[in-house]
DNA sequence: GTCTATAAAACGATAGAC
DNA sequence: GTCTATCGTTTTATAGAC
C-alpha cells in the first residue's frame, strides 16, 4: 500500500507531538482532546507544541494525515497468482481475525477521526481517498479472476463495494460495541460467499 | 421494532430541547457541541436547559436514548410468509436506495454519536444493544427460511452477521465520504448472494 | 525549542429574581 | 420555567525570557 506521495521524515519533535496525541485521543476521544491533554502526554508545555503548529485544527489534520498513513502501511495487499487467495489475503489484512492491542488502538482512532467526517470537509476527503483506495484494490483481484476464468462474469464494482462494506461494517462493530465474536462471523461468512458465488461453478 | 420500554410521553420543553440539541450537533458535530449553542438552537437560556438536566452529560445521555428511539421507530421489520422477500424488505428499511433528507440526518446523528462508544460505556451498550436486536431479526427470518425449505441449512447466524456488517459498513461510509453510490452497488451485490447463495438450488 | 505567565474567550454550572 | 448575572475552570493562543 505504497501509493500517493507523504510525509517521509517527520522531526523528533514532531513524531513524539504524533505520538501524544494519539495517547491522549485514546484516553480523553476526539470530543475531550485539548492541547493542554497533549502536553501534558508530551510531557512538555503547550508552547512547545504551538511552536510547531499554528492552531489547533492544523496540528489535527496533520495528525489525520499521520493515522492515515500508519494505517495504509499495516495494510500489505501483496497479490500472487491466486486471485481467490488474494482476496482472502486482502480480507484477512482489513479484518484480522485476532486483532493485537495495537491493531485495536489504530482502529479506534480511525474510527474517532472518521465520525469527523460527518461535518468537516478536509476529514471526509481523506475518507474518501481510503476507501476509493480499497475498493480499487479488491475490484483489480476481482477483474484478474474474471479475466483468468476463475470467477463467473459478474460485476466487479459491485463485488468490491459489497466486501469493502463488510470489512468496514464488521470493524466498525467491533470498535463501537461489545459483540466481539461478530466480526469473525462475518468474515466467514464473507469467505464462504467469495468461494461459493464468485467462483465459477464446476 | 417496538420492543423495550421507551420513554413514551416527552414533555414539550424536553422535546424542543432534543430538537435543538439535534440541530445544533448536525451543525457543530459532537466534539463542538455545547450548552451554549444548544440553548442558541433553543432560543433560550442556558438555564433554561440546566432545569430540565441536572449536568451536560445528563442531556447527552437522554439525547443518545431519543435519538435510538428515532432510529427504531424508522425500522420497520414486519414479516411477511416469504423469508426471501422478508430479508430483502429489512435490507431495504435498513439501506434504502434513496434517502430522504430526514434519514440522511438522523444516521449522521447516529454516526457521531455511535463514535463516542469507542471510549464511552454508556455509549457503547447503547449501540451493542441496536446491533444486538438487528442481528436477532435478521437471524429469525433465515431461521425460518431453513425451517421451511427456502433456504439451505447453512449457519444464520454468520448470514445474519454478514448481513448486518454490509448494511452498517455501506451506510457507515455513505455518512464519511462522498462514494455516494457505493451503497446502493453493496446493496445489489447482498440482494444477489441472498438469491444465489441462501436459496435452495433447484 | 522550550519555558512561564498571561490574555481573551468559551465552557459547565449555579444563584436569585420574576 | 425562564430570565440575567455571575462564578470558577478550561480552552485556544500569544508574548517574552532563556
Amino acid at each position: 500500500m505504497t501509493t500517493d506521495q507523504r510525509k517521509e521524515s517527520w522531526s523528533t519533535a514532531e513524531e513524539e507531538i504524533m505520538q501524544a496525541t494519539y495517547r491522549a485521543l485514546l484516553e480523553y476521544g476526539y470530543a475531550g482532546l485539548s492541547i493542554s491533554r497533549i502536553a501534558d502526554e508530551l510531557g512538555k508545555s503547550k508552547a512547545a507544541i504551538y511552536h510547531h503548529y499554528d492552531t489547533k485544527d492544523d496540528l489535527m489534520i496533520t495528525f489525520l494525515k499521520f493515522t492515515v498513513d500508519r494505517f495504509e502501511e499495516t495494510i500489505d495487499t501483496e497479490t500472487g497468482d491466486e486471485p481467490v487467495e488474494d482476496l482472502k489475503h486482502a480480507i484477512e489484512e482489513l479484518l484480522p481475525l485476532q486483532r493485537d492491542e495495537e491493531q485495536r488502538r489504530l482502529q479506534m482512532v480511525l474510527v474517532s477521526l472518521r465520525s469527523q467526517a460527518v461535518t468537516n470537509e478536509t476529514f471526509r476527503e481523506q475518507f474518501t481517498q481510503i476507501d476509493k483506495q480499497l475498493a480499487a484494490t479488491i475490484r483489480s483481484i476481482v477483474d484478474r479472476g474474471i479475466d483468468e476464468g476463475t470467477f463467473r462474469d459478474i460485476d466487479s464494482s459491485r463485488v468490491a463495494e459489497h466486501i469493502l462494506a463488510t470489512v468496514n461494517g464488521a470493524m466498525y462493530g467491533r470498535t463501537t460495541t461489545d459483540r466481539h465474536n461478530t466480526a469473525a462471523a462475518a468474515r466467514v461468512s464473507l469467505v464462504s460467499y467469495i468461494d461459493t458465488e464468485l467462483k465459477r461453478h464446476s
